[in-house]
DNA sequence: CGCGCATGTCAAGACAACCTGACAAATCGT
DNA sequence: ACGATTTGTCAGGTTGTCTTGACATGCGCG
C-alpha cells in the first residue's frame, strides 16, 4: 500500500507527531504507515484523509495505479 | 463503521460466500464486517470497493455524514 | 418431508495494527 | 557549538482482523 503521507505533510509542515495528535494516533503509528511498515486501518485511512481534506484514493494507493 | 454491503450485495445478487471469493477473503469475514462486528482492514475495503465499482467512501461510512 | 443453499455464530489460533517507553542520529535555530 | 526538534527504530504488550472448521437456523424446491 502506497501512500503521499510524506508530502502531504510537508506540504502543510506538520512533524510526525503533530499529524499524530490530529488523527489520535502515536507518531509512531505515523512514522510505520509513511514508511511502509504497515497499511493502516480503515478508520485511521479515514482520519488521515479527512485531516488533510481529501479522499481515500487520494491518499492511499492500493498498487501503482488504480482510479 | 457503518458500510453498504448488504444493499450492494443484494443489488447484483451475490452471497456472502460469493462476495468472500471475489475479494479473497473467507465468507465470515465478509458476514463480520457486514454485519459491524469488524472494520475491514484497507486493504480489504479497497478490494470490496473495487468489486462494486465504487470508491472507498460510497461503501463505507465513518460515521453518519461525512463528505 | 428431505435437500441444498444462505446466513449467523462460536472456538481457537495466526498475524497485523496499535500502544508506551526508550535510545540514537540527523537537522535546525540561535 | 549547543540545545531543541524530528525522525527512525527496538522491545514488549494489547487488541483487532482474518483463518479453518463446525453447528444451527431459515428458506425455497422437488
Amino acid at each position: 500500500m502506497k501512500n503521499r503521507l510524506r508530502v502531504l505533510r510537508a506540504e502543510r509542515r506538520w512533524s510526525q507527531a503533530e499529524l499524530g495528535d490530529r488523527v489520535g494516533v502515536s507518531r509512531q503509528a505515523i512514522n510505520a504507515v509513511e514508511t511502509g511498515k504497515h497499511d493502516p486501518s480503515l478508520t485511521l485511512a479515514f482520519a488521515l484523509a479527512d485531516a488533510f481534506g481529501l479522499k481515500i484514493e487520494d491518499v492511499f494507493d492500493p498498487k501503482g495505479e488504480g482510479a
